[in-house]
DNA sequence: GACTTACTGAGAACCGTTGTCAAAACGATT
DNA sequence: AATCGTTTTGACAACGGTTCTCAGTAAGTC
């Protein structure tokens, strides 16, 4: 049977408070920087549990898996900050049906797409204007 | 000054052969496998030569990052067989406008997107099946 | 052919992640 | 509340893909 512990429970908040993706590394990081004292293992075992049961979404970026909170149950696609990693669920029906049909036409089954879109955001951007000319 | 040696060409022809994705290290152990010495750190390089040239394309898949010579300068998109690596280039005029419109709309820039679809080619569906039941 | 310097090969190092296993603790049961 | 079977945790080792290091090699120039 599955057992409910506060180690768990304390990764699914800190997920949620990140907002955006963020990295198993990091998300341990300010966990102990809150005090806890979870190891990084439980970090990364709770993360995966959460992504298996369909809670938390996960993608891959420049050699590490960045993972976020997200709505259950709905399938989306996101809009990344790659400066601080906010992140926005969008949801795109043409996308859906053009990803569908361009696999058949082509002969393919069990077809999956993978479909981001990383920049910067507006705040960020913002930042970066008044850092370069002051 | 940029020297042009017969390893690079080795793994540049090499990727061609390949069609579709593939790992370094499965690239190195064909060209093993074909007689040449070449080090698995030099195909690494090659590689990321390649990619940054623009000759060929990558992305990460389960942890590992799979290459492909792809049309130079031009920006297109994949239909990936997650059985066998074949790889069929697709454009798609639509999803560029629409991941355009979307990072706009939400006030993001610099935006890029990655857009791949994975399935199972039609060659591998059919092989699949005959096994399946026989 | 000699020289300069980019490139290569072999292995160590690196880094994110997963495996191992004894100790801790959840939760059902008495 | 104490017991018990089982799951989960924590510390650390191990793993796999990739990058770094550095001495030796060889491409291109003169
Ligand atoms: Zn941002
Ligand atoms: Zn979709
Ligand atoms: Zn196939
Ligand atoms: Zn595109």
């Amino acid at each position: 049977m599955k057992r409910n512990t506060w180690q768990k429970e304390a990764v699914r908040s800190a997920l949620g408070d990140a907002g955006g993706f963020v990295s198993a590394q990091a998300l341990h990081a300010a966990l102990r920087e809150s005090g806890s004292t979870i190891a990084l293992a439980t970090v990364y075992r709770a993360l995966t549990g959460l992504t298996d049961e369909g809670e938390a979404d996960s993608l891959q970026q420049e050699g590490e898996v960045l993972y976020r909170a997200c709505t259950p149950g709905s399938h989306h696609h996101h809009l990344i900050c790659r400066r601080c990693g906010t992140t926005v669920e969008i949801e795109a029906q043409p996308v859906e049906e053009w990803a569908r049909r361009t696999a058949s036409e082509h002969g393919f089954t069990r077809a999956e797409h993978v479909v981001d879109i990383f920049g910067v955001c507006a705040r960020c951007s913002d930042l970066a204007d008044r850092a370069s000319r002051p």
